[in-house]
DNA sequence: ATTCTAAATTATCGCGCGTAAATCTTTTCG
DNA sequence: CGAAAAGATTTACGCGCGATAATTTAGAAT
């Protein structure tokens, strides 16, 4: 590569002996060129190393090539570990995505929205903060940018949903549970902020009315995002006044189950599905780290690729069709058994 | 708000009856026009919604008010935390940030400053990989781009390194564990990616030696960021083939331990600091599960807070006043005692 | 060799804003 | 009240690229 230092497509032009017209739409698309013209520009750009300025480029194209992707909280590791499926997948389709989240705060959602809509973004993959969410304003943003809605849905909003079957979730876990011991108690947020949390709920209770066991639900309180805090804390009130009937809970989601687990531990009582054991516990969503809890933690996994993959995939099908609506998705759980139940 | 809908500046300039140039300044800086001139360009702003097209705007400025944040795994709640306070930072400051990920792979760490590059960016905080990092390529971008560096430092790169006093860390436990019971053994990984890695064991030996005991290091077989698994796995290894003198086992970091602490409950060992346990496991890092691991694991807290708080405050700082070089910071950790030893 | 067509070239405009110089206006303060 | 200073305005140009129309060229087919 030389030194000479390239300012603009003119110049590169020039010196790969190209018209300028023709290099623009070579990096516009690079198989709409002539194949010797072509080699002959990837040759001068081998040796100057020039890049178009995206900025110039940006300002006369309606879309860009960027997508956002936008996740409720990123510091949980799920939607950490799912941010990095989707941002694979898109680069993969030759798009740049760019990566936010609203920790947690609807107006912080809202905001993200308002800046990326001045980004001209080709599309967005959104994972909604829930029944927080300025429902609103993200409808309204979804007329304007094609986005696809990915892990807690919002009716009527968007191209489509992508997601998993929660209320399979809990009847895969309850039928198991049943199977092997005594019927689940079911440990969720009082006021979940994930609507996912609610179809878990409703999958959990005709679960074990079918198999003819009475649901016994605890509601644990506490607002915010630190799932762990509240399952360790509202784990303790719930052991300690005897909610739980059977040996046996269900938690809503991995981290109130992570933090449940230290609850267990602090009171003594030994977790597993052996004899030994005092009560078993399982969770849902096969977080990052429940294979690591003591004990590894029993849960239904939430199938993480087919998600993000086919959330892409139906945005760029939208995108490249010019379609604005698709049918939504929801992707099966798979058990994951452990020692925690 | 009215339904006017203002394409250009030309164009609002025109609605607020100021004339454009001002209103171009009043964008780039409020405060450098008059108040009551201000006032009119807000009112008119009010009623038309009009923002300026951000393209246009950074096509002629040198420098855009985006800041690059770049961590090597987001999938690492470590990293994920510091830069949920990072962001914090660079928000409070004025700027906008945009979050990167490496996901552990140089090649992408490069191509991630390259991309930047072309994005005119004021500043970047960048966590580097660390041993794998292309050192000349990151010292490379940052004469290109004020940067600087947290969490892992490169020898003469950047404006500034702001991260943690590692040898203080370990130095802390050793004398800890020391003061309470048998004298730890270093459990680490054979070729850590991070160099704090090899900090942390040079401060374990001297504190050791210091103490008139002799250093036992464990070195954990493996690569990559699934650390968790490789603490489990070497965990077991190391566990069952008697590698360890004493009862005491100091983690490299709380990834390690939390790994090695599943090892320890496979294993049957009751982990803690009562007369009852086995083997006593310590941390380093505060990670944000480590307070729900069972037991909930001793550990050196990280001051997140400082570090991403000077880390920002040094690159404005060097941006506005144009420096190119300031003082490196290491803050102390501080033990936090939980159940684990 | 001729013809045809797809592709490249030339020429030119427009996008929305930054920026500079010169001029005019308002505010500030002695 | 007047002068100096600070701020606003006008005018004009440039940034780097997208896009278009008219023209020329190259490559393939006959």
């Amino acid at each position: 590569m030389s030194d000479t230092k390239v300012r603009n497509m003119e110049e590169f032009a020039a010196l790969s002996g190209i018209s300028r017209p023709t290099v623009s739409k070579y990096f516009h698309d690079p198989s709409s060129v002539r194949a010797s013209t072509r080699a002959r520009i990837e040759a001068a750009l081998e040796r100057y190393d020039y890049r178009p300025n995206i900025f110039a480029m940006n300002q006369n194209r309606k879309l860009t090539k960027n997508v956002g992707v936008v996740v409720p909280y990123l510091t949980d590791p799920f939607f950490a570990e799912i941010a990095r499926c989707v941002e694979q997948q898109v680069v993969a389709a030759g798009y740049q995505p760019t990566l936010y989240s609203a920790y947690g705060d609807p107006a912080q959602e809202v905001e993200i929205l308002d800046a990326m809509r001045a980004l001209k973004p080709a599309g967005v993959l959104l994972a909604p903060l829930g029944r927080l969410s300025d429902k609103a304003a993200i409808e309204k943003f979804t007329k304007d940018v094609p986005t696809v809605l990915f892990d807690s849905f919002l009716p009527d909003t968007g191209i489509a949903f992508v997601g998993s079957n929660n209320p399979q979730f809990a009847k895969l876990m309850v039928d198991y549970l049943c199977r092997t011991g005594e019927p689940p108690c079911f440990f969720e947020m009082a006021t979940p902020a994930n609507p996912n949390a609610n179809r878990r709920r409703q999958g959990y209770i005709a679960a074990m009315e079918e198999l003819g066991h009475e649901p016994v639900i605890f509601k644990a309180e506490g607002t915010g995002w630190q799932f762990e805090d509240i399952g360790r804390r509202e784990g303790h009130r719930a052991l300690t006044s005897g909610a739980f009937p059977t040996n046996t809970v269900l938690c809503s989601n991995d981290r109130l189950a992570i933090g449940f687990l230290t609850a267990c531990y602090e009171l003594g009582l030994r977790v597993g599905r052996d004899k030994d054991s005092a009560i078993r516990v399982a969770g849902q969503d096969d977080h990052p780290f429940s294979r690591f809890t003591c004990p590894p933690l029993t849960t239904i996994a939430q199938d993480y690729e087919s998600v993000s993959r086919r959330a892409a995939a139906t945005l760029f099908g939208a995108i490249e069709a010019g379609e604005t609506e698709a049918e939504s998705v929801f992707f099966e759980g798979k058990l994951v058994m452990r020692d925690s139940a």
